[in-house]
DNA sequence: TCGGTATTCTCGTGAGATGAGAACCGAGGC
DNA sequence: GCCTCGGTTCTCATCTCACGAGAATACCGA
């Protein structure tokens, strides 16, 4: 599967450079076990192409401006567009909860978009980006139900599912058997799954041929969500449609 | 200076993913010029390695994961610690004004840090990271004005000195004398020379060696600078010493 | 001036990158 | 079912060019 040796080497290096936060060409040949002058090598390649910068009067070598690029180059291709991002705050602004938008993206679950506010808070350790925990999120568990059963048996074997909180679906025959039941309802419900005191739902988004390629999920505390199952599904499915709907539109 | 043919096409090819948002692989050989079992194996090389995706069912590639955890590497390398943070918020505070933290790096000028206020907002351009018109803002000329001539120079002519308003100065001649007046006095004032409507100001923050290595800055209505100088350089000085024992610390 | 460290250079060798071409695969169209 | 046609992967003979030991050089602090 890998081919190009040097090509990995200077990913490698880049990465060590990234994970040291700022390491010298000694370091770097230390913790690679490459010939140093081969490291210099690398290292220059990256500083000429821009991934590092040669912080001379220090000897270290850091992160460079393309690494950054690259940040903002993916993240503008990822985030949710306005329309997406419009849905997600009228969901924040009708069920009085934080909002998220999520989608199923190569091998990865993304958040695109959240949509909170300092009275209705996203769960703390959500943010824009990679998604970990799957199988104890409302959208996480919404997306796998979406997928073929060995695609989600890969993704989930490849990152575990660890036990977060006492309600969290840890045991792969439960979690089959819950996302069933979530594919057959088309909502998914997270009660204190993933954090206590909070509940989650999240309802699939369907591009052109029916496939759920996203979700459109929000959070609120337990005791707010009581009774308010009913309306909280509504104006979820409400504004899937209409994703689902700008989806189709490109 | 370039070396490893491979290693820059590798990057080339992953820049030119990056640029597209989403290309397919005739797209990137044909814009590189690489024949297609080349383009390929790069490409694989980058799918393996995390930098990019690729999305089957369109047939073409995009950034992956690593891009987004190499944006955040970068971002927490550079960010300005706590300490510094903490000595921006007061001066947006103490002068109602929004504050900036900048500090040369490598060969960049990077804003590290932002404080404002919907009341007291921020020179909109402005944002997290590189910052390119250091001619025309108050910490670029103070950050400029303790280069060696030769680094400025090379600085300079490296990203031109476009006109942004009336008042910004762009004749090197000009720069020149006026940085001079700069370093002489430890302050930048820029007066509307990069938006119009806005003053700013700036003062070094230096290290042990006594080298300025950072700059901390103000911006503010030009109205609203009206009779305050001496107020804003004060307070601008006060923290920046406070940055500097910060800096020599460690 | 003198260690010690960081960085760059030199160069002969052979691993391994290269790209033309062909095979393979999957989705439509007929 | 069969055929077509992109997209993608594989094969392989060629020869470039990346490799790393070792030496040289630059740089810094004492």
């Amino acid at each position: 599967m890998a081919q190009i040796a040097v090509v990995q080497r200077t990913f490698a290096v880049l990465e060590a450079v990234a994970a040291s936060g700022s390491a010298s060409a000694k370091e770097v040949a230390g913790r690679l076990e490459i010939p140093l002058p081969s490291v210099y090598r690398l290292l220059q390649e990256l500083v000429v192409a821009g991934y590092l910068v040669h912080l001379r009067e220090q000897g270290s070598f850091e992160l460079g401006p393309k690494c950054f690029d690259l940040g903002l180059s993916f993240r503008q291709r990822v985030i949710a567009p306005q329309s997406i991002r419009h849905a997600a705050d009228q969901v924040h602004r009708a069920l009085g909860a934080a909002a998220y938008f999520a989608v199923y993206r190569g091998e990865d679950i993304v958040l695109t978009y959240l949509s909170d506010c300092e009275k209705h808070p996203r769960l703390r350790p959500l943010r824009f980006g990679f998604h970990e925990a799957a199988h104890a999120t409302a959208f996480g568990k919404i997306l796998l139900a979406g997928m073929e059963q060995e695609q989600r048996e890969v993704y989930l074997r490849a990152r575990g599912t660890p036990r977060l909180t006492p309600q969290t679906l840890v045991d792969s025959a439960g979690i089959e058997a819950h996302l069933d039941e979530v594919a057959a309802r088309g909502i998914a419900w997270e009660h204190e799954e993933f954090l206590p005191g909070q509940t989650c739902a999240a309802v699939p988004v369907r591009n052109g041929t029916g496939m759920a390629v996203a979700a459109i999920a929000m959070s609120i505390r337990t005791p707010d969500a009581a009774h308010r199952h009913r309306q909280i599904e509504t104006v979820l499915r409400e504004h899937a449609g209409r994703c689902s709907r700008y989806l189709r539109m490109g």
